[in-house]
DNA sequence: TAATAAATAGGAATCATTCCTGTTTATAAA
DNA sequence: TTTATAAACAGGAATGATTCCTATTTATTA
């Protein structure tokens, strides 16, 4: 990978962005810096960062969304609020004792687990009172 | 929901197919037996099967694919020939723990690993050779 | 400084999925 | 059995996230 002032940029707005953006809330960002960034170029280098590793996709509902944590981690995803939380349930130590009792190669270990959260919950819960 | 021909029909085609087929699958699948079977019925039977837990969806690439097997099992999906095997790993006890960890409600608990399968790593060594 | 291939902007194309509309059908009440 | 009603349907149009295309720009190296 060549130099490129727009993917660092793009870069640095994923790792900036609390929680998981899509490639179109990227692109926003991005604009602002860059006015006349191309969403095909959020793409393309979205597309090749996650190739090298530096950040990773996750799939849930029709879009994908960018995490610039690469530490080994799990998500949660509200089926109400659509809000997407990290989860630590399995650490690095685990995932690569789970990798070696399987005749695969693993590469990668994605979690998703996916309800209610806790404040659409209590939510919900007041309005059947 | 309504007794309906066309949603047994999806239904029994989905149960079939040893390997969790796409929807455009059901729909050739099911044209055998109803030529002129809509693959928008297709596409609605099938969520409303999966919103019902009758079946469930796995998201992998840029295609859903259903599966007819709801007991709780994992899946591995191998990036080099597109394949999508079952994984026994965690069981039914084991998630149901898991969800007590966890402060939210969980309802689902999808594990996806990606890599590269035994048979393509096979092939891949010989290459090298 | 020149050559080269990677990267880009902008727009068109793709394609899985959803939406729409007029018609058919399952179900239950009259 | 007939009728009323809403669910389900077929067929086709629309949507929208993502990918592809092409002429131009830019980083890198010799
Ligand atoms: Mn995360
Ligand atoms: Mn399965
Ligand atoms: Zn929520
Ligand atoms: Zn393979």
């Amino acid at each position: 990978m060549r130099h490129s002032h727009q993917r660092n940029t793009i870069l640095e707005a994923v790792r900036a962005k609390p929680v998981h953006p899509t490639a179109y809330q990227v692109f926003e960002s991005v604009k602002e810096q860059i006015p006349n960034i191309s969403l095909a170029t959020v793409y393309r280098d979205l597309g090749q960062l996650a190739d090298n590793g530096i950040i990773n996709t996750i799939k849930k509902g029709n879009v994908v969304r960018y995490d610039g944590n690469t530490m080994i981690h799990q998500h949660f995803y509200c089926e109400e609020c659509g809000s997407l939380f990290d989860q630590e349930l399995f650490d690095e130590k685990f995932v690569f004792q789970l990798k070696t009792k399987i005749v695969h190669e693993i590469e990668n270990f994605d979690l998703m687990l996916t309800g209610t959260c806790i404040k659409c919950k209590n939510n919900g819960d007041k309005l059947k009172c």
